[in-house]
DNA sequence: CACTAGATTTTCT
DNA sequence: GAAAATCTAGTGG
């Protein structure tokens, strides 16, 4: 971990050059609020290569943590909550990086850091529709439907081959992990709610997904 | 369908 | 030592 933080010191620096396609995900994008990257991020492309294996899949469901202190809101649901820790160090990153997590004992749930350096927020990636890579997503996830591939936190990080090891990558210029631009998504096809799973700041609607789209972990 | 329990390990109190 | 941004298989209606 500690070659990846002097080497990502330095990209950090450089997201102001990092080149922009028209429309794609830059670090100018991701270090926007967190609220609004969450939202500008469904119907985008979540993209992985791991192991010589491409998969892909379209963002459909996330949540926001930790953002928005500007509203005067505490997320106390928020890894960052409590102040950096060796868990939660990469929230504390420059909007564009990449925090992975374990959880549950076997789980991993993917995260895109946001906003600046040490303000501690990132969207959760909740659920994909699959794109590319759907053998080796079932090599991975087992001979599972279609809908049950990457529909939740933890089932789109087996698919896709994420885990700890890719905590810290930064998405605009990682070979292993990054975000491409999609599919346009209206106003009006975003559905929000409370975040799911959650013991703190229940009641904040910070979670955000695609209208009718089959693959959300869950409906309401 | 709805609901419950068990898996399994990191992390911080 | 308890809780955790989860998933699955199982039970019961």
């Amino acid at each position: 971990m500690l070659n990846k933080v002097r080497k990502l010191q330095g990209s950090a620096r450089l997201q102001s050059f990092m080149p922009c396609k028209k429309g794609a995900f830059s670090a100018t994008h991701l270090t926007k609020p967190t609220l609004t990257v969450a939202k500008a991020l469904l119907g985008q492309r979540l993209v992985t290569t791991v192991g010589g294996q491409t998969t892909a899949g379209m963002i459909v469901e996330v949540e926001a943590y930790g953002g928005s202190c500007e509203q005067g809101i505490r997320d106390r649901a928020c890894h960052a909550f409590r102040g950096r820790t060796q868990r939660n160090e990469v929230m504390f990153w420059a909007g564009g990086h990449c925090y992975v997590y374990f959880i549950y004992g076997m789980h991993h749930c993917v995260n895109v850091v946001t906003e600046g350096e040490d303000t501690g927020s990132a969207v959760l990636i909740r659920a994909l529709e699959p794109i590319d890579g759907i053998a080796t997503m079932r090599e991975r996830r087992g001979n599972v439907a279609l809908e049950s591939l990457t529909n939740g936190p933890g089932k789109l990080c087996q698919a896709l081959g994420i885990d700890r090891t890719l905590c810290g990558e930064f998405l605009p210029t990682s070979k292993l992990i990054r975000i491409e631009p999609h599919q346009r998504i209206s106003r009006s096809k975003i559905g929000a709610s409370k975040r799911i799973g959650i013991s703190q700041s229940k009641s904040l609607p910070w979670r955000f997904f695609l209208r009718g789209n089959p693959y959300v972990s869950r409906t309401s």
